[in-house]
DNA sequence: GGACGAACTAAGCGCTTGCTTAGCGTGCCC
DNA sequence: GGGCACGCTAAGCAAGCGCTTAGTTCGTCC
């Protein structure tokens, strides 16, 4: 199956996104990318947000399934959160075009497509406290304010977006190992 | 002291810069944000882009005097870790629209300016790098990856710009306590 | 071989952008 | 009271923006 003319504009969006930002990326840009006339972008999707908001969404939907797939891969509570922390990570420094547009474009969205979003945003958030609510049930983890440290848990992901470069000297799991057992030490009993 | 033309320009600009980005803002917003015509703007500052490196130069070099000032006001390295990561995030917690602009605007400036501002970056850097060294000389920290850890401290002070809201539940010293406590528990020895 | 639809483009519309130019009002100096 | 520097604005320029319109090309079906 060969790429078809939409998906070739979606991976030229990803990249100009990723690279400039979305008010500084014009539709022009784009559609060059994509090898095409500026008009072509208009044939394949209906405007340059709708654009944002597809990439957006998949963005988004993938990463909550890459913590769902964690949370469910390991029983033991703590190799759970370990697992969730070093996928999400990994995840955030693989796809790190993708993430920056999931984590720092979410503003430029319209407001239904913005609230649309947030669900998932919601869900991805929820799972990280179930992760540390089991843990503290199974009292193996000992965490004083739980939705601060799920929060915390991922900013440590997602923050790896504004320093993070694939040609860099370290690689995805490299960071993605550093941040699980970051993880471990935060909510481990002393 | 009145406050002068230019400083409210500054200010307008701080505003606007933070709510939508340095792109999606027109000197237009600025000059009217101030009072002013948009011809005024040009009267006390050279460029749209010199307006953002005034704001983030002096931004940046708030946040190291922070960090900075309270790395000195502990000689205890684990109550020294502490001070810096409580300060640092409840300096971008009480300053968050200057700490947007100084975090997620950085690719806005000029190829000067931008290298100019990513030396006090390293320095913020190397402040909490030192932090770590003294902890894991004097024997009381374990730190396995030293300047990734030193990262992954700023990244909790920082991503906080993503989600924190002054009208929120969460004081800028609630979050800034929480940093603080995750900050010792990821370095303590176990 | 002619009709048709899908993929694509050349050209451009109306508007906004960062920034400039030319000039106005006011207070100060001699 | 004439000259002048300073702070500011009205008007607008060239360039670029998102998006549309009108039309061309080309494979497919009868």
């Amino acid at each position: 199956m060969t790429v078809t003319a939409r998906e070739r504009l979606l991976d030229a969006a990803v990249e100009a996104f990723a690279e400039k930002g979305f008010t500084a990326t014009t539709t022009r840009d784009i559609a060059s990318r994509a090898g095409m006339s500026p008009a072509a972008v208009y044939v394949h999707h209906d405007s340059k947000e709708s654009l944002l908001f597809t990439v957006s969404r998949s963005g988004h939907l993938a990463a909550l399934e890459v913590i769902e797939k964690a949370a469910a891969s390991e029983p033991d509570p703590t190799s759970r959160l370990r697992a969730m922390v070093r996928e999400f990570s990994a995840w955030h420094a693989t796809n790190s075009r993708v993430g920056r547009i999931v984590q720092y474009e979410f503003a430029a969205l319209t407001d239904e497509h913005r609230a649309e979003i947030a669900e998932v945003r919601r869900a991805i958030e929820a799972r990280m406290q179930d992760a540390l609510r089991d843990g503290v049930a199974a009292g193996v983890m000992d965490v004083d304010d739980l939705p601060g440290t799920a929060r915390a848990l991922l900013s440590l992901s997602i923050d790896l977006l504004r320093w993070f470069s694939p040609t860099g000297a370290q690689s995805p799991q490299d960071i993605a190992a550093l941040h699980a057992d970051l993880a471990v030490r935060m909510t481990r009993i002393h």
